[in-house]
DNA sequence: GATGAATGAGACTTCATTCAT
DNA sequence: AATGAATGAAGTCTCATTCAT
């Protein structure tokens, strides 16, 4: 007993700490230069083991992924509170995104950069969770847009590709606020929701968005 | 008729023979999952030749991440004219960019998708030329900035982070575009330009920026 | 009949029958012409074993240096025994030492020929065990200056010359013992012994040393 | 005119820039580690011309250890005057075998390094200089056995076995020499002389051998 | 007399995956 | 439930050597 090294521990448990090592390996290293050996050892069992219970490094990966995108969608949808005003909820949604990123580096990284980088099949399942994605913020858009009457509403893809710009900017930013000396992640949402939100003409113009008093 | 297997040529032909199959493997299959025997193969020679002319699989990737970089870089300054007002060297600069991107999918993967995936020292390497576009985009800023005698004036500081998030939104959107049929780059650039000028609150009133008669 | 293929050997049984077939093919071809596919089939085994459990080319042909010296160490140390006068001592020793080399041409081969030709690391790995016995034969020429009450005494330099002199004429004498036919360990023992305890002047007016009637 | 990259030099002295280039190369890397593009690179002219004017790596490995070993034996031969007394003769061929090797290191580690350790054919070629070796040295001392009316003379195996251990001692107190501060070549010079003409037993009571005042 | 261009063959090494217990 | 033993296949890289000028 004790944490050191159990055995015999039930499936789901030990399945679990295989995909924490997978995500942490395939995060740092990438889907071709992990290797099956370090994810074993990480995961601290054998490597027959590993294959028993997830068949292949494919499926292992995109099992990863799958469980790193409901965990993001999760975050997200848990920070969104349904009866705020749009820009209320799109600073939440932000807020939450940007807080999940910066916890779960390895498995933002799985997502954004390993998933997209590996071909088919992986680009596929991350597909599906990204419309998922999309789904909810067009619900968003929709609703700030029917809240402001807005008459012709934006069309679907319109609204898919300011999704990406908007998680693009977000990307960019979170990096630049983490290789920048004093400047804060709240500092970086704040841009970003001004970016968004207000965009640059008003800016221009001195008419910057207001953060909610939280 | 046609390039068959021309033997015998000067070396710096070659030698962009050897790039323009590597660009186009590492772009499709990956950094790692592109073979130095097929890249060979691709440019119609043996694999020793390409490494007596560039050395080594990372020295190549290098190659192709400077030489793709530097293509985009300078279809982007070609694509502004000076004399223009701000939002129109902004609208500018993105065509070029999303037409760029586009007619270059596979320099664009080794930039965007294979370059940030696979560590150092590619990501560094790509760093110094996203520093080049975020300086252009930033003095792109800071004029509209003085052209519409904003008072109080932005800080440095916030141009610099409006120039990120609006480098991320691009980089993300043309990852989009490439992926998605029948989205032109032109509409790429639509969006984002729209997004970025007149943020999301005027969209939602239906008060779009508007592309100038061109 | 015979060990004809047997699969499944414990891991230390495998890692010996490795590096008899590292120290025979490195021994008869030489460090670098002997490649890691001659010494796998050699040992019957794959060539991923090898590395499994050697690692490196390299670090096979240290540790077939580092078992070869102590295996020799072992039985010239053997070969003396503690009471006898000090030529008697030198006599057995030197017999010894030829009688290993003689029994163990490949790993002789290794140190001596291979050992030395191939740089670093290797050169080191073989000082060390050169040194001890070097040190070993310093002790057993000390005891016969004392045994001869010697005056004035040998300086504990000279001792050590004379050490590293007797050394390499063992050393030389066995190669070329063991290349020559019909040249027997004793012989060569017996032509180092005279040389060194008789000297040539000696030699030349036929006063050579005597065995002693063993 | 003038030494920096001299073109269309006669055969003769280009192939003699070849052999310098190759001592120095198989000397210090050893024959399979040194490349035909580092020998070329060294020698000043391109690969081509090397094959040209020596035909293969074992043909100009081959043409290295003859030369070496012609000079080896040129200069031991040109140190002896043939008037003198035995040990005079002996004392004076160390010398000039001394002062050629440590000369000339590149060349000595391609006789006694290199062409031993990669088998037929070039242990052949080193075998007849050997011979010539072995006969010189059998002259000597046969001269001093007949100075000294020794009778049975030496048989020739005998001869060659001290032969062998005398070159091995010498090259043992060469590198000690060369490694041990404070311990001079003509110390390590003198020790030899006295180990090998006086023999240990001499020396144990004090009876060493007398440099001839020089 | 001399060389830039080019390659077939083979080396070391790694990895996903399975077998037998 | 779990693992020590083992390998087929593939990858990066080097090298002696030749061709055409």
């Amino acid at each position: 007993m004790g944490a050191v090294k159990s055995k015999r521990m039930p499936r789901a448990v030990r399945e679990q700490q295989m995909m924490d090592a997978a995500v942490r390996t395939f995060g740092q290293r990438g889907y071709r230069a992990a290797s099956m050996d370090e994810i074993a050892e990480l995961a601290g069992v054998s490597k027959p083991l590993v294959y028993l219970y997830l068949n292949s490094k494919e499926e292992l990966f995109s099992a990863c992924i799958r469980r790193e995108a409901n965990a993001l969608l999760e975050a997200v949808r848990a920070g969104v509170e349904p009866g705020l005003p749009a820009d209320g909820q799109l600073w939440a949604g932000l807020r939450a995104f940007f807080l999940h990123t910066a916890e779960n580096p390895d498995g933002w990284s799985v997502l954004h950069r390993q998933a997209r980088s590996h071909g088919e099949p992986f680009v596929s399942e991350l597909g599906s969770m990204r419309d998922e994605i999309v789904a909810f913020v067009t619900g968003l858009i929709g609703a700030a847009a029917r809240e402001a009457h807005r008459d012709p509403a934006l069309a679907d893809r319109d609204v898919v590709g300011l999704a990406q710009a908007l998680v693009g900017a977000a990307e960019s930013l979170a990096g630049w606020a983490n290789d920048t000396p004093d400047v804060s992640a709240k500092e970086a949402a704040a841009t970003l929701m001004n970016f968004a939100w207000a965009g640059l003409e008003n800016l221009m113009h001195a008419r910057p968005w207001q953060p909610p008093a939280a």
